[in-house]
Formats: structure tokens, sequence, C-alpha cells
DNA sequence: TATGAATGAGTCTTCATTCAT
DNA sequence: GATGAATGAAGACTCATTCAT
């Protein structure tokens, strides 16, 4: 009765792979009508199997939600793990480490746009979602904090920017262009977009 | 079939009235649960009169959303209407400009947090609303464009920048994070957010 | 609050114009798109006039179909009672009758097929309506039957018909045909049918 | 979209027996009270089930009323066929082969008067539906015609007869009875009728 | 483990009818 | 007399969820 995410097998045996199967089609079937839209037996349809399979493998449709954003995050969080690197000594390498990030990222989403859109939907769901979003730009955003307050130290960023709030506005960037662009990526566009919020922000910061 | 919208009253009589009333309950309402969860019964239960009511006046939940949408977007864009001014003639005068308009907003938007959840929302809808949704970020990012342009005619602006890719990316700051703070809005330290956005933008973009 | 039929102006009045302009408008709808698919506001749209107008001159949806029967079944008894002549001596005045009676009433169904469309849709509306088309059959065919049975004092019928079984068969006849070609009734093709069945008739019942 | 008739059991398991259940729920109720004034809850109602049983075995109410209606012509049809025999040599086999087929269909009626309301009735709802019910006029009078053209080469039937009229004005017969009678049918009466039907008809079409 | 049959709560929507003006 | 605003009962239909097999 109670279906904790694990049945009795265990995680590495097949049905954790059936659970990754259920979760990409539950993000394919999301992604493409929405989540309000989508209904088990969308899912159901796409994986081919009997729409009760999903009940052994998640409580029920929010909670699989709940599943497929944290996959889609995960898979964005390795894409900025990849590009990180050790400290940042100049803006020149600040700019340089930007730009790898938001290449990068994009070259994500355009890959699969399915996770953007996702994204976007997941805030309308309920506010336990909202918070998760919330947290993950905070995360982001603390980041961004710190790298700026380093550079500060580094004496590459202007001392007298308010970080918390300039942080905020950065993150917020590539946040919005998601939002008028995620749903049909294309590389090259975005990433001159990415091209010039570097070009702004470097020397929007920039200690002169 | 019956009722396109205005039954037989005219705009100003009565009817308008209980109109507006509608469209107001219908915002409180999709800001609060959500579009989705929002059922037509919850709406006339908040005016307090029958269900039925609702569809004398609008054709469908769609269709109320659409309205409830404009609705939102008109007082957004009055708020917008306010700070114009003439043509800008100096980094100063861009900087204060942005400023007014990035305060009023929040002002705005703080006073009635409701507007912004529901922009945000109206997205997850249907292709239609998105389309929308970019029409209104297009013509943000085109005004920002021509104001940039200018800017670089004038001199104050540098010359290399990607006009078009950085007013994209500047009309993405609000949004982004209207995003992150919209549903729970908080004037000061959403308006430390706006000054910090217009002193990253400016310096970003000025000429030296 | 109970309407029986009369307001307080009399019969004769002006108010006796409006009823049966209403029962002109809800025969035209109920024809045109059927009973169950007619709603008071589609009777009242083709009257111009508000909805409850309606219910000053009749109590409800299924009073007024009872008054329009009633006044489609005048129109055509008054059809009926046209050709009527006097006794009827010989099989040639029998079949002549029967042609000018069945050339007459397809006239008059050509003309305003709508009375032929609604008498059909009556019956399914409830019992009671079943019965009264039961009556106006049964009236038909005893007159039929009466005139059958002179017919066979008389000498020209054949002694050995079951009178009220044959003069039901013959009622059943033009009903049959209404089922069929009324919704859309060509004067030539039905009068062609109704020649057939003259003949048809007058040699099945002629003593030889 | 899912159920386009048939779920995914096939035709011979278990689930072809439920939708057999429903059909003949759905008869039952169709002709005891209207097909306009049944409710899928009263099908489901009667079969004891809930509602939206229903919706996994049909597509709509509409889509049940053409099962049904095909059901009851099937039925309908096998009678007919039982009846059928080979080519009719004199005015005394057509004769005995029309009284055959009336008291047979008559027979079927009586037991099972449903049939008869629900064919009465499906003319009323929509105009595929009408479309269907003249066709299956016409095919009855197609066949007729072709036996009364043999009876005329044959030189039984009389050679200046109207065809396609009389056959039409035949098939007529029955279709007006069951309108009157159809409701609560009695074999004997029924049965009288039919055979004064035979009678007329014999002598009407026979060559002398 | 997997299936699909079954259910009932919930949603949108229509429409006959009433009532204040 | 006439209008149209308002209502509530009722109906079609969907879908997440459970359960027996």
């Amino acid at each position: 009765m109670q279906c904790d995410g694990n049945p009795t097998f265990d995680d590495t045996g097949e049905g954790e792979l059936v659970r990754e199967e259920i979760i990409e089609a539950a993000l394919a079937e999301f992604a493409e009508r929405g989540y309000h839209q989508t209904s088990i037996t969308h899912i159901a349809a796409r994986l081919g199997s009997g729409h009760s399979l999903f009940y052994r493998y998640f409580e029920n449709k929010r909670d699989i939600l709940q599943h497929v954003v944290e996959h889609a995050m995960a898979r964005t969080l390795a894409t900025l793990a990849e590009v990180s690197t050790g400290p940042i000594a100049s803006i020149e390498e600040f700019r340089d480490f930007s730009e790898r990030l938001g290449l990068s990222l994009t070259a994500t989403f355009c890959e699969d746009p399915r996770i953007s859109q996702l994204l976007l939907q997941s805030a309308t769901v309920d506010d336990e979602l909202v918070q998760q979003f919330n947290t993950i730009f905070d995360m982001g955003s603390a980041a961004l904090a710190d790298i700026l307050r380093s550079g500060v130290e580094a004496g590459y960023v202007r001392p007298d920017v308010d970080i918390e709030a300039t942080a905020d506005s950065i993150v917020a960037i590539p946040l919005g262009l998601q939002a008028r662009y995620g749903l049909q990526p294309d590389y090259e566009p975005l990433a001159a977009r990415v091209r010039a919020t570097v070009d702004l922000v470097s020397r929007g910061v920039e200690a002169r």
C-alpha cells in the first residue's frame, strides 16, 4: 500500500530500469502536452504497457512529477558540474567561465528541450514544487554570489556591487530567456544571447 | 453560440459591472489555486452566485482566462505608459528611466501580486497563450532595442553590443525575477534587485 | 402562477395573436431541429422577443408542443374536411374520393412539411402524445371502416373483407409514406405513390 | 480517442459479453423512456454498475444508439432471412410468402416490442439515423419491386402497376401499423391486420 | 510482476423556469 | 405586458486510483 519509491526489488535490479523508463516517458508526455493535460494513460500508452504498472512504481501522478523534475534537475546539474573549474582570478577568467557555462547549458537544453519545458510547468502545480524551484534558484544565486565576492576580494569586481541582488539578477537572465525561447530552442540564436549576456554581465561588474 | 462575450446589454450598463466582478473573482482564484485547479464553481462561490451566471458572461473557462490575462496586461501596460518619457540623451537618463520603470512595475506587482502569478501560469494552458506571451516579450525587447540603438547613435552606448540579443537578455531579467519572487513579492528586496539590475545593465552597455 | 393557456385578455384580443405567433415559431423550430434539440431560447430568437414572453402564454415547453400538435392537426383536418363529400355509391366514386383526399393531403404536406415532421416527432416525447396520436389514427380508421361497411352494403366492396383490419392497413399507408418521405417532400413522386396506393386499395377491396 | 468501440480485449472474450449486456440495457431503457429521456446513468443503474463503465465500451451516448439500432436491425433481418424462399411463381405463392413474412415479423416484434419502439425513435435523433432509416426502407421497397417485376413477367401481376410506387406503398403498410401498434403489440389483432394486408395487396396487384 | 476492469468523485456545460423591474 | 438577469437541477464525460486475477 505504501510505495515509497522502491518496491520490493533493490535499486539496482530490473525494477529500477522500469522506473527510469516510466520517468522518461512521463518527461516526454509532460513536456509535450503539459502536466495537467497528461493522463496516466498517456504515459502508459507511450510505454506500451498497462496503466496500472505505473502505480507499482509511483504513488500517484503528483509523485512522478516530483521524480521527473528531480531527474531533469540532476541532468542539468551534471552539465553544470562538468564546467566548474578552480578559482577564478581575473575578469577574463570570469568571462570565460560564464561563457562555457552558458553555452554548455544551452547545448543541453537544445538537445532535450523537454527539460526546459518541464521546469517551467512544474511551478504551476503546487506550492511544494514552487519551493523546490525557489531553492534551485537560490542555490544558483548563492554560488554566483560567492564568485562575485571572491571577485571583489581579488579586485576584478567592483566593490560597490550589491552582491546578492546582482547575483539574483544575473541568474534571472537564463531563466527569463528560457521562458521565451525554451519551448522551441535553436542553438545559434540562443548562443548569441548567451554571449551578449556574458558581455553585459562582465562589463557590468568589472572593476575599472 | 448565443453568448459572444457580451450579452444583450451594452457595455456601459450594469452587465459590464458584473463582467468586471467575475474577472476580478477569476483573477483571484486563478492566482490563488492555479488555472487548472480552479473550477467554475470556485469562481462562482467567490462571487456568491450560482455557477451558471458565469456562462451568461463568458463562453467557457478558457474564454475568461483570455479576458483575465488581457485585463492584467492592460494594467501592466498602463503602468509602463505612465513612465515613458521623451528621448533619452545620456547614460544617466537611461539609468534614470530604467530605474523609474523598474520600480514602478515592482510597485504594481507588489500591490497586486495576483497579476504576476497569473501571467506566469497562463503559458501552461495552451499554445495560443504561449504565443501571446512571446509577443509581449518581443514587444518589450523591440522597444528596448530601439532605445539601445538610439543610444549607440547618441554615443552613450557601446557600438559593439549585439543590440537584439542584449535587449532580449535585459528583458529576461525582470521576467526571471518575477518567476522567483513574483508569488510573494516584498517591495524592499525587489527594489534592491531592480537597482542592482539597473546598475548592472547601465554599466554593461555604457560606452567609455 | 397558474397559466391555463389564456392570460387575462380574452381569446380574440391581441394576446391571441401573440399566441399564434409563438405557436408558429415553435412549429418552425420543432420541425427544423426536433423537439428535444429545440430550446425556449431558439423559439424566442425566431420571434425576436425575450424568452420569458413565452411563459406568459404557455405553461412550459411540453405545453406548447401539445398546442403546436393540435394546431397542426387542425390544419390537417381542415384539409380533410374540404374533400369530404356525400355518400359513395360505386367503386369509381370510392377511387375518386380516395384520390382527391390523398392528393389534397399530399399538397398540404408538401406546402408545409413542418407539420409532417412534427407529427412524427411528437410520439417520442411522452405517453400522452402517443395516446393522442393513436386516437387520430383510430378516428381515421373508423371513418374509413364506415365507408367500407357502406361499400359492402352497396355491393361494390367485397363482403369478405375484414373491415377493421383492412381500414387500419389502409390508414397505415400514408403514415408509412410520410415517415419515409415526409422530411423533404416532393409533390410529384408523392402524387405517384398516392395514385399507386389508390389503385392498390381500390382493386384490393373491389367486389367482382 | 482511446476507445474505438472495442477496448483491448478481443471480440470473443468476456468484454464482448459486457458489451452485449450494455446494449441490452440500453435497448431496454431507450424503449422504455425514449432516447432523449434516457441518461447514461439510467443505463448504468439498470446494469447495476457505475456509469463510467459505459465509457469503457462505447464512445458516447450517440454511439451506443447506433449499436443498439444495428443490433435490433440485425435481429429483424435474421427473421426476414428465415422466411426468404426461392422464386415466386404464382399469386398464391406470393400471398403465401407475404403472409409468412408478415406473421413472422409480427411474432418477432410481439416477442420483443422494444425493437419496434426503438426503431421508431431513432429517426428523431439526427440526420444520419434518418438516412439509415431511409436506406432500410428503400432496400425493402427495392426487394419488393423486384418481386413485383418478376410477377409481371410471370404474368400473375397486372402489367400496368407502377412498380416502384406500389412497392413503396406496400412497404409503408407495416411501417404505419408499427407506428400505431408497435408500442404495446398484441399478436392476435396484429396477425389479423397482417392477413388483411396480404389480402388487400394480393388482390390489388393480381392480374385477372 | 503486470494487467485491465471497475469505480466515483469531480468538471464543464446546458436549459427550463422564476422573479424583480 | 415584456424583459433579461439569475438559478439550480441535471447530464455528458474524464480520469486518478483500486483491486482481483
